[in-house]
DNA sequence: TACACTCGATCCGGCTGCGTAACGAATTAG
DNA sequence: CTAATTCGTTACGCAGCCGGATCGAGTGTA
């Protein structure tokens, strides 16, 4: 079932679901890195380089080294293709889907926050607009 | 009201409204950065760096380089706060609203699909499990 | 067999961001 | 008035990521 969100909300839920995250003391993954991440867990298998390049729009050297990256935190695997051995297949693993569990986790909860101010931090009364342009 | 997402759904939420915007041309902002903008922009004024510093656990000198390039982007402006003149407020811009209004509407367009499947990528069938791990 | 093509990795120069330390300016304490 | 504190910025060295070009290995084709 599909989830309505107005744009404060949907601000206000990325706001408090990425600031858990920086805050926090995980690894620092990039925007593309983790746009890599969620595909390779949340889209049906199997993932290759070429394919998360064309599905995403980053060059291929970027794909690489990402996959480096998330496979030294292991988070993910490169498996050989015994039907084409020039392809790699992108796997998941245990450790990753416990990270992104995690991560889902701080969604979920910047979700229920909705218009449900944190108690610690000061209640978010009405915004004032922007200011005026700077050019 | 609070909006409730399982973690699929939260997940399938992040990926596609992360994915929109790294296959988009904008600017790529970092995890901090985008972090400070939103907070900027969907907490109560005034915003300092040192508030921000201890808001979102991040340097001041980091907040202080992110800071320059929101500026240089047009998204945020400096300006010096005449009661105590060592401080600077962090102002928005129209510029930084349309960016965010930008945002806000593939966040909220990646949640109104979520359980309808996009159109042009292939449906999303029932998930393999992770694999084992790799150590 | 020989040649073109595909796949992913690596090399390269450049750019951006990081934290620690030090700084000048402004404010506060004594 | 002087010294200590606070605010934000800058200097520095370091680490990570970028795209384009290039590479070797593997595959398809004639």
């Amino acid at each position: 079932m599909p989830v309505y969100l107005n744009q404060d909300d949907a601000l206000a839920l990325w706001r408090d679901a990425l600031s858990a995250s920086v805050r926090g003391d995980g690894p620092d993954l990039s925007a593309r890195q983790m746009a890599i991440l969620l595909t390779v867990y949340t889209q049906t298998p199997p993932h290759t380089v070429r394919g998360l390049s064309e599905g995403l729009n980053i060059s291929k050297p970027a794909i690489s080294r990402a996959l480096d990256r998330l496979g030294q935190l292991g988070f993910v695997r490169r498996r050989r293709d015994d039907y084409d051995r020039r392809s790699i297949e992108v796997q998941r693993t245990v450790k990753g889907a416990v990270f992104l569990s995690e991560f889902a986790d701080q969604v979920s909860e910047a979700g229920r926050e909705l218009d449900s101010p944190t108690p610690f931090e000061a209640g978010t009364p009405p915004q004032t607009p922007p200011e005026d342009p700077a050019y």
